[in-house]
RNA sequence: GGCAGGGUGGCUCAGUGGUACGGCGGAGGAUUGCAAAUCCUUUAUUCGCGAGUUCGAUUCUCGCCCCUGCCUCCA
């Protein structure tokens, strides 16, 4: 069985094979680390995050690299507006991009380097389109790259140059030999941070970071190169000129865009001002909630983001949880302790779902499946010991039903024993079947968030 | 205007040339003192509209309508 994915490059699903066998370099355009993270940001580091799990379930050995952004108009501009210095700024960012990410249950790449740290690299990158009569040193100083000279430009966002210019939106800049060309290196202003080339002190264009970043770390060919459906063009398209003509390699062969995370059908976006960071959401909702709801539309689909999707999300995750915790306390469990997930354990359908471009609903679907069936079985007390370890290997797959269940159904600021003393009250109060005092001790702790569960065993309790 | 991707039940989301997966929600039942949780049954004669190909289309082709995105920074 093998791995299909849908390449925007030839705008169809191909069958994924590695450059090198066993091996796997992925690129990851990261974020500019300016401002917290938004919804949307979460979207590409959960897709990329499933990404990397499944190829490693796969057996691949994976070299994920995702950068930092830590240069750029923006960051200069935030820096300046809270009077601190730029690294400052970029570190206090990096540091909530991890708590973020780290939240949503997303693995580490192998690698993430910072735009900073590969001056040399861009700079001699620069250098070669330079060389090639493919870069030229505009009017106001910058260094520009020539977009006609790159025979297949366009080809990756399915645009001709004639057509963009017709219908482009942007003022023509005079310096510039055609519209389209784009900043490579970019003349430092007076109080802006600035690296010496041979053009003069300054600093990089946006998509010369991901070029150099890229193929120092992964090669000048390697197998996929991930972001955002909106880096597409002229992001992508531009890191794809640059590289391959700088290089003479491929450059990425598989290229994946995930869709957006829209609000009432719009695009979340900074620009629009309609985004949610990461942290606000999680101020309400666990972090595992705003994955699940992720993992329940394809990747590449937008996904409407409102608080009805995260309570359905919500309440999907808890009945998985509700499972696991049955499972948990039940002694027909017992054998079920494998340490990590096992491909020998994955359902068939599971596997046929995520090898089909990382069809994650319909991995879901199978294990609702094994979900109910488990369910079923711990009804009537079978032995479900070889369905827990499926539930199991999937839900690690996908990264959900990673928590301690307790904490999951207990966890924030409640008072535990207030709720246990109650609980005695009103165990005893049934034990009489005095059951209006019961259900009035219910009702209470149900208006307090609190939800019972009686059980042969006893009662237990969760949050609402 | 050019290009790309969509329109599937109350909501959401998969999928397929032979009447449609899962989740959330609703209804009924089992269980429970009653609930909750769980299980069972049920909830689209129908997949934007029209035409074509076909024994047969939601799935293929063409046309139309509508939505979103990209064409500027953007995940």
């Amino acid at each position: 069985m093998s791995l299909y994915v849908y390449n925007s490059l030839k705008r169809k699903k191909e069958r994924f094979e590695s450059l090198k066998p066993g091996k796997v370099g992925m690129y990851v355009c990261g974020v500019t680390v300016y401002d917290y993270c938004h919804v949307g940001h979460a979207r590409v580091m959960v897709v990329f995050d499933i990404v990397h799990r499944w190829m490693k379930q796969l057996g691949y050995d994976v070299d994920y690299v995702r950068n930092f952004t830590d240069v750029d108009d923006k960051i200069i501009k935030r820096a300046n507006e809270r009077g601190i210095a730029i690294d400052v700024l970029t570190n206090e960012m990096i540091a909530a991009f991890y708590e973020d990410i780290d939240s949503l249950g997303c693995l580490h790449p192998t690698r993430e380097p910072r735009a900073t740290e590969h001056m040399p690299e861009m700079i001699a990158m620069i250098e070669a389109l330079v060389e090639q009569g493919r870069a030229y040193v505009s009017g106001s100083g910058d260094v520009l790259y020539a977009v006609r000279t790159f025979d297949d430009y366009g080809k990756l966002s399915g645009k001709n140059i004639d057509d963009l210019e017709s219908g482009s939106r942007v003022d023509v800049d005079k310096s510039k030999r055609d519209p389209l060309d784009f900043v490579l290196w970019k003349m430092a202003k007076p109080g802006e941070p600035a690296w010496d080339s041979p053009w003069g002190a300054g600093r990089p264009g946006w998509h010369i970071e991901c070029s150099a970043m890229s193929c120092s770390h992964l090669g000048d060919t390697f197998d996929i190169h991930g972001g955002g459906m909106d880096l597409k063009f002229p992001h992508h398209e531009n890191e794809i000129a640059q590289a391959r003509a700088a290089n003479g390699g491929g450059f990425a062969r598989y290229w994946l865009h995930n869709g957006f995370v829209n609000i009432n059908a719009e695009k979340m976006s900074k620009s629009l001002g309609n985004f949610f960071t990461i942290r606000e959401v999680t101020e309400k909702y666990h972090p595992e909630v705003l994955r699940m709801f992720m993992l329940g539309t394809h990747y590449r689909s937008p996904l409407d983001f409102s608080d009805t999707a995260l309570d359905a999300a919500k309440a999907s995750l808890d009945r998985l949880y509700e499972t696991m915790k049955r499972c948990r306390e039940s002694e027909v469990c017992h054998s079920g302790n494998i340490a990590t997930p096992q491909s020998s354990y994955l359902p068939s359908a599971f596997t046929t779902a995520m090898n089909d471009d990382f069809n994650t609903p319909e991995a879901l679907a199978c294990l609702f499946d094994i979900c109910r069936l488990l369910n079923k079985g711990l009804d009537s007390d079978e032995d479900v010991s070889m369905l827990f370890d499926q539930f199991r290997a999937m839900t690690g797959v996908l990264g959900i039903v990673q928590h301690d269940t307790e904490a999951w159904f207990k966890s924030g600021d409640v008072d535990s024993e207030h709720i246990e003393a109650l609980i005695n009250e009103r165990s005893a109060a049934k034990k009489s079947r005095d059951f209006a005092r019961a259900d009035a001790i219910r009702d209470q702790l149900s208006a307090e968030g609190i939800i019972l569960e009686d059980s042969p065993t006893g009662t237990t309790w969760k949050k609402a």
